[in-house]
DNA sequence: AGTCCCAATTGATCTGGGTCAAGGTTAGTC
DNA sequence: GACTAACCTTGACCCAGATCAATTGGGACT
């Protein structure tokens, strides 16, 4: 087990306080803040809560990934989200999960009891706005999904999910983007193949082609280099440089 | 033309006052988004704004059917967005728009002038806190679509599409729903494509083929008879009432 | 080193939905 | 009431990606 020292997690680097609240919290309600917040791990492939069931708490992913999925009665499952540091899980002011959601590596979250944050949210308009936005950014890439999903071809799907971790990988670490990036996934190919809509076989068979047509280089089966990232945004069918933070 | 008549359309009828603001809105803020409140209209296929044109305001369709849609440059497009009426439009914060909007019938909107409503926004919490819920709601919807997209056959999609009609419906004029639903489809053929990721072609035989199989009875084009909803969302792959408002 | 296990690759074949092409329907216009 | 222009339907054929089926590879255990 590799979990992260949960000590060495100091305030700054919640991504609540830091993204959602800091710059406009005072110093009482940091101290609020810190009174209803606590830290919480999983193993990779632990399943964080079902679609359904009660979930006492909202967070945000401090490190690792997990995902969102929908699953159909027959199994046909579709990844309707892909959580990375700074994403923020829940829904203030609902009681169920609305979706799966699975640490796909290990993870840790920094949590809020709901209620208390909920009430701290009344008091604080700042948070409701800050969240808004947030989720207004969620939207955007949800809609941005639903153009990979209903009009990419199997290839652009692949350049398009890579393009996008590299993307989310690039504004975290806030260093600029050269043409040469090197990263790893931080998904399995069925993974990939719930987010694409496809089968893993056919993401496998991608990759593959992706890799001998030069446009990316695979050292094991998750370490990633690209090559030129130009090249890359091409494949995906985006148009020059469709909001990519360079 | 046919455009409803502007002054009909009195306060109450306007889904911001009423949905995103009235419930707890004082005197005071009920005059102030008066002020800043006024009407547009347009016809069935008029562009409302492209993408990354300057959207110089918010708002909410009051009647009729408009669309959000995004386009690659080949012309492949996708809808990510159906806006009945009471659905917000337009991103408070942001400028330029993020896709194209549509009018796919005639449409009447609410608007306000973007820079004072956000400045009411900023003054008035519960304006922000509505708007997240609104947000959230638009983002489930969006998954649930991704599910669509990504993992069902043409035949559940045309079901969903046609459930997902029928549910705003109903909730819009809140009837209850018996078994037996008529309603008019505010989309042409292509239009339903664009949406489920499908060529119009494909939309017309699975049309035909729900109803040969007596799923739906259609006259002319538009006019829809659903005999039987269960049925229909059976067909749609859904989960027994998945969401459904009965 | 061997073996177990799971993730990934690769091949062969099949099929749902795309593509191309030819009518049919309906509403609006003169 | 014929003319036109959208919009829609239907048919024939094809191909990208699904499905079914072996292998292969690599890390964690003895």
């Amino acid at each position: 087990m590799n979990t992260p020292n949960i000590n060495s997690v100091n305030c700054n680097s919640c991504p609540i306080r830091h993204r959602a609240v800091c710059a406009r919290c005072n110093a009482d309600e940091l101290v609020e803040l810190d009174a209803i917040k606590y830290y919480r791990t999983y193993e990779a492939g632990q399943t964080v809560i079902w679609a359904g069931d009660i979930m006492g708490f909202v967070g945000s992913v401090v490190s690792g990934v997990a995902t969102l999925t929908q699953t159909m009665e027959d199994g046909r499952t579709q990844m309707v989200g892909l959580l990375l540091p700074s994403d923020f899980v829940g829904r203030p002011g609902r009681d169920g999960a609305a979706y799966n959601v699975v640490a796909t590596t290990n993870v840790v979250m920094c949590c809020f009891r709901k209620k208390p944050f909920e009430d701290l949210m009344e008091r604080t308009p700042h948070i409701a706005q800050r969240l808004l936005v947030m989720t207004l950014d969620e939207l955007d890439a949800a809609r941005e999904w639903m153009l990979v999903l209903g009009r990419k071809t199997a290839r652009e799907k692949i350049a398009s999910l890579l393009s996008i971790i590299v993307r989310r990988d690039a504004s975290l670490q806030s260093t600029g983007l050269g043409e040469n990036v090197v990263f790893d996934l931080p998904l399995t190919r069925e993974a990939m193949a719930d987010y694409l809509g496809l089968t893993l076989e056919t993401v496998s068979r991608q990759m593959s082609a992706l890799k001998r047509d030069g446009v990316i280089k695979l050292e094991g089966k998750r370490h990633i280099t690209v090559p030129s990232m130009g090249r890359l945004l091409e494949e995906a069918g985006d148009d020059s440089d469709g909001g990519f933070i360079g």
